[in-house]
DNA sequence: CCGTGATCATTT
DNA sequence: AAATGATCACGG
């Protein structure tokens, strides 16, 4: 499905706060899971597939022609989030030339469509209520601090340092390993030049973060 | 294996 | 409890 702007895109997807993933599920024909151990992406591929993004596993936004990235957010019956938010892959090599503004990452967050659901652990999946869609955008402070983390990671990354990166490096952005399992190895720059194998990493979004966007909207509306 | 969708499990 | 590191599934 293709939308003409953000703003039909935002109506669609508030149209399903307040529903239950049992109630979603019953009137698209889809099969709730008992658990997500081994459905870790089923709530984000679901609520992609009932509004229609069709990126797949494209390294750019979910919906391109409105350039706006779905993300669903996991929070408590308090209206906070429950984990980090992933956002790409840190590329690794054949980095010279990448820059902020080409970044993916960059792509991806300068429109987000957050699909918050109410997911704490004891509530059965079937349970879990979408709560109000938003849209966000960052603002000029939050998009320069976003550019430092990105710089500051990939200095490191270009540096031949990335296993000197961990979880604790970035204000808004950190790194953390982005694999099938600990055996899945991908080439990095090593020291002096060289090339190692190393765990593919992933850029995610710190949940004080998203916290404080989820505190941003329902401040600024009320609701 | 890569990049997408994330949550799980252990450590602090 | 929160933060960090590890893992699961799928299409290409």
């Amino acid at each position: 499905m293709q939308y003409d702007n953000p703003q039909a895109l935002l109506d669609h997807a508030q149209s399903f706060a307040g529903s239950t993933l049992g109630e979603l599920c019953e009137r698209y024909k889809e099969q709730v899971p008992q658990q997500l151990l081994h459905k870790k992406g089923w709530v984000g591929q679901f609520i992609e597939m009932i509004l229609g993004a069709t990126s797949g596993s494209l390294a750019q936004p979910d919906f391109p022609d409105i350039g706006v990235e779905l993300k669903t957010l996991p929070i408590d019956e308090q209206g906070r989030p429950l984990e980090s938010t992933y956002v790409s892959v840190v590329p690794l090599i054949d980095i010279q030339g990448l820059c902020w503004e080409n970044s993916v990452v960059r792509h991806k967050l300068m429109h987000v469509l957050w699909v918050p659901i109410v997911a704490s652990r004891e509530i059965p999946i079937e349970k879990r209520q979408i709560a109000m869609p938003f849209l966000w955008q960052p603002s000029v402070e939050q998009e320069q601090t976003l550019k430092q983390d990105f710089e500051d990671i990939l200095d490191h990354v270009s540096m031949g340092g990335i296993e000197q990166v961990d979880a604790r490096l970035g204000e808004i952005l950190q790194v953390r390993p982005k694999a099938a399992n600990s055996k899945a190895l991908t080439d990095a720059i090593g020291p002096d030049g060289s090339t190692i194998k190393t765990l593919p990493r992933g850029f995610y979004l710190r949940p004080q973060f998203t916290k404080h966007c989820l505190q941003q909207y329902f401040t600024e509306t009320q609701v």
